[in-house]
Formats: structure tokens, C-alpha cells, sequence
DNA sequence: ACCTGAACACCGTTCAAGT
DNA sequence: ACCTGAACACCGTTCAAGT
């Protein structure tokens, strides 16, 4: 269901909160990496993290440094460990909004990644991968040069800009005034689908699509 | 240069640092408002605050509560302090457009703005007003129910990733390999053209506006 | 080479005590 | 009604001292 792991189960079959046994890195950066899988970024205090680990707080920091670099250690793992990005369907345009949609399924796969990699300055490093593909896609369409290579950052920043959007809104509190509230049939200009497409919930999936979609059709279609 | 400041001045003209009279929540918040804008929200401590007002740590919280209250008051009061949109242009397309476009730069006024709302979560509450407006533009070109509700969302999507994605890259570290080394003639499929956009700076208004074309007139187009 | 506890300089917040 | 300092429970980090 997972996939890809390998020697990742070793540490998981001996006990995790006793497990002292020796420090070194790996066991360090593979412990704060369950923790923030479990628990977010936020929750990897040095403390907790040496508490899991059965260990005092200041070894962590002869093997990793400083929390800080710590958690570029583990988002520089994570990185490496996302695997390729395909494109898949006929039609170039199709093409191209198959590699922002995988893209997409990859970063929701890893629901701390995309923020964190947004904090350390890193959201272009993320697409650097991706960028291949979409270049090859984008040439398939038949795109060249300064045409092309908007069009390749344009969809980069589409799919991260959604996706930050959408995490978003999953821990939003609710809103006073908030759109539910606030369409109706009359404020809505008498469009009442409108009002209640608006204030009805949200299908994130599906605008992805819609937006992808209708911004691949205009950046392959006639230049301007 | 700046607009808009009438009862600012005030509390500008009475030396800041030992200004202290009496304190009220007025007080607080704007003393408060001026440290992040002039330092960002992460330098807004309490114990500076109370520093820079001249009192005890612990008289801000009768008046605000907390340090969260505090800041959401001020994105509060930002909020509510931002101004209409208007649209402008002619055809459709264009007036969709500009209402993207003015939003971003609105957002590009209140540099912290953005990060703030995105961390509470008010992402939705921030486009409430521009909303109407988009509407408005989008029913003007001939959108109605759904399709329409999707158009307004996309846009509003776009324009907020965008700009968290280009804030962001203003504080970006320089990355090994980045864009700059990758891309090469050789790498970027023989096309030189390409590789030297990739390679070379970004220029984010550009960007945003060659996207936000091509997105508008996606959605504008045929329907699938 | 690795691990430790004590100590430091920060946080936000609570609370009893003042006026 | 408002303001205060002391105290608490957290942080990340440094460092001299241990083995």
C-alpha cells in the first residue's frame, strides 16, 4: 500500500520507545521523521525527540547540528525519495495537466512536506524534477523557448500555489462571515446555482482539474 | 508615496520609545501594527511589545488577551482596511484580468498580510469582498451556476498561490543546483532559448500576468 | 569519538497582590 | 478598572566535564 520500504522496516520492528541501543544519524533523522509524520513539524521539539530516542537532549546535537538543520535533513530526504513524474494521455494538453496532477497526488502524499518545503525557501528545489518532464511535454506541444519556458513555470506555480491553498482551508476554522452565509440567490446576482456552488462545500480535486485544465488550454493555445 | 495616513500621524509625532501615557487596546494594536510591518510578525514578542510601549508584560494581556488575539486583531484591521476592487478593461477576458492583477497588488502592499492570513487560516475570509467583484466580471462574460462558481474560485486560487509561492522565493536561499546550473542547451532538449528563460531571473509580474491570461481565457473559452 | 547535566537566554502565560 | 513582578512551564543551544 505503501511502497518502496526497505530498510526502513529493521527500525520499526524493535520497540521504539525503549530502543536506545547506539546514537548516529540515521536513527536520529529516521525518529524525527515518524514524529512529524505523526505529529507535524511543529511537535519536533529537541526535548520529545530525545525522549523518543532514550537519549539526553544534547547528544542529538553532535549528531545533526541544530533542530534547523535537522529539518533540512529531513525534507532533503523526502525530496530525493519522491520518484519520478509521468505524464500520461494523447493530446499534449492532456499531457500536461497529467504531470500537474501527479505532481499534486505527490505533494498530498506528504501532508507536512509542502509546507515545510515552503518555509525553508525551498518550493523551487521541489519542481526542479518535475521541470524536466514538463519541458518535454511542453515541447511535444510544440512550445519553444521564452513561450516555453513560461509555460513550464506557470503550471509549477499553479500546482503549488493549489495546494497551498487547499492544505489550507483543511484547518481553517470556520468562518464568520463566511461564504455559506454569504450567497444567496440575491447577493448572487438572481444566479442561484452560482450562490449555491459558492456557498456549498468544496471539491478541491475537481477544481484542480477545472483550473489545470483551463490554464493548460490557454498557455498551449494561439500566442497572443 | 504611501497614501492614506490621517490618524497615523498622531502617534507618530510623540516620541515612540517612551511614549507612555495611558495604555488601551488602540495603543497596543498599533503599536503593535507598527512592529510587524517594520520587522515581521515573528519579531512581535510580547516583551518587545511591552518594551516599545513602556509597561509591564504583563498589561498587554488585560487588553488583548494574547499574543494570537493580538494578532488576529491586526489582520483583522488590515482586512477591513484594504479597499475595493475594480475592475477596468474592456472585453471580459481583460476585466477578469485586471481584477486579478489589482488583487495581487493590494496583497503585495502588506508584505506580512499574506503569511498571516494563510497561518490562521483566513485565506477564504481575504477574498470575500474581491468576490463580488469577480462575480460580477464573470457572469458579465456570459458564465452562469457552476461554471461560473469555478471560475471565481480558480482565479482567487491563483492569485493568492501565486503570491505565496512569489513571497516565498524573495526569501529563498541560493540553491545548489538550481535553476541557474541546470539548464543548459544540452539539458533543456537543444532548445537554447528555453534554458536561458529557466536559467535567468524570474520576473513574477510577467509570469503572473502570461498565467493569469491563460487561465482567464481558459475558462472563459468553450466549455469541454 | 561520543554522551552527559547544568546553565543560559529566550519564549508565552498565570496569578496573587497592589492601586 | 487597570497595572505590576514573581513564578511557571516551556523552548533551543552552549559548554565544560565525563567516558
Amino acid at each position: 500500500m505503501k511502497g518502496k520500504e526497505t530498510e526502513r522496516e529493521e527500525a520499526r520492528t524493535r520497540p521504539s520507545k525503549e530502543a536506545r541501543g547506539h546514537l548516529d544519524r540515521e536513527r536520529v533523522l529516521a525518529t524525527a521523521a515518524r514524529l512529524v509524520k505523526r505529529h507535524g513539524p511543529e511537535a519536533l521539539t529537541m526535548r520529545a525527540l530525545a525522549a523518543e530516542l532514550g537519549t539526553a537532549v544534547t547528544s542529538i546535537y553532535w549528531h545533526v547540528g541544530n533542530r534547523e538543520s535537522l529539518l533540512d535533513a529531513l525534507v532533503e530526504r523526502t525530496l530525493a525519495d519522491l520518484g519520478e513524474i509521468r505524464a500520461t494521455g494523447r493530446t499534449p494538453a492532456q499531457r500536461v495537466a497529467s504531470v500537474a496532477r501527479a505532481l499534486r497526488h505527490q505533494l498530498l502524499d506528504h501532508p507536512h512536506l509542502v509546507a515545510m518545503v515552503h518555509e525553508r525557501g525551498l518550493t523551487e528545489r521541489m519542481f526542479l524534477p518535475a521541470q524536466r518532464t514538463l519541458v518535454h511535454e511542453v515541447h511535444g506541444a510544440g512550445l519553444r523557448g521564452a513561450r516555453a519556458a513560461d509555460a513550464v513555470r506557470a503550471v509549477q506555480v499553479h500546482v503549488v500555489g493549489h495546494i497551498l491553498v487547499e492544505r489550507n482551508r483543511e484547518r481553517a476554522p470556520q468562518q464568520h462571515p463566511g461564504e455559506e452565509e454569504l450567497w444567496t440567490a440575491r447577493t448572487a446576482e438572481e444566479d442561484g446555482a452560482l450562490a449555491r456552488a459558492l456557498a456549498g462545500p468544496h471539491d478541491p480535486a475537481a477544481l484542480f482539474d477545472v483550473s489545470v485544465k483551463a490554464l493548460v488550454t490557454g498557455l498551449l493555445g494561439p500566442a497572443p
